[in-house]
DNA sequence: CTCGTTGCTACATAAATAGTAGCGGTGCGT
DNA sequence: ACGCACCGCTACTATTTATGTAGCAACGAG
């Protein structure tokens, strides 16, 4: 059985781009996604459903700390859900992944200059 | 007159990520540029080059010693470089700039279910 | 029942970031 | 020469966020 989510508080979501008028979307998204292992996280569901633990190892042992506040985080603003097999991407999570995914052929050809 | 690059150390980069072997570039690259304010500073530089304090305003007002922190970084790795206008992107910055550019269109769409 | 695994939480420590103040440099008007 | 306004940036402390380790309750298999 899967657990429903409790309200979650994101701390400074949009309030760290009060100032700036250029693309204020943009910048919530950065701040959201720019957390740590919130990336990494989005790309290991992409290809499949994977367990808390299973998420843990891939990204280079996060602590579940900050592993599960991600989670909540992700899952808060519907781009991660709980299915019974695991995490999953939902349907807007799978589109930001589509958009990210370029990332990882950028990354290869760049990896190589140090 | 521009001043050169001594050397940066970047903190934990590529440490982070030891034990997974899916995509290890994108994980570092993820690490680099998943940290705060790194993805804003690109966006903000890809239109224009900017002076300290104009990013420093442009970035929700980030505090100056972290957004020296993020240029120095972004300067090691080769995306970001100063010139006499200020810092601007590098060739490879522009590059990871235009791979992460739709991301500005759906973080817009996105944005519209909260 | 035991054994192993899973999803987490708790807690103490370490690291990253915020937030302010202020220095030296440069140019500009007087 | 002077003040004045900006600039890039460093120093320092306070707060937030992440790490690292331990461990608990729940489940399934044997």
């Amino acid at each position: 059985m899967v657990k429903e989510n409790p309200p979650v508080k994101i701390p400074r979501i949009g309030q760290s781009v009060q100032g700036s008028q250029t693309g204020q979307p943009i910048m919530v998204l950065f701040d959201l996604i720019g957390r740590r292992w919130s990336m990494g996280i989005l790309w290991n569901l992409s290809s499949q459903n994977r367990t808390f633990r299973d998420l843990q190892t891939r990204c280079g042992s996060a602590s579940p700390t900050v592993l599960n506040t991600r989670l909540k985080e992700l899952r808060a603003v519907g781009l991660v859900e709980k299915t019974d097999t695991g995490y999953g991407l939902t349907g807007s999570g799978r589109e930001l992944f589509e958009v990210l995914e370029p990332l990882g052929d950028w990354a290869m050809e760049w990896a190589k200059d140090l």
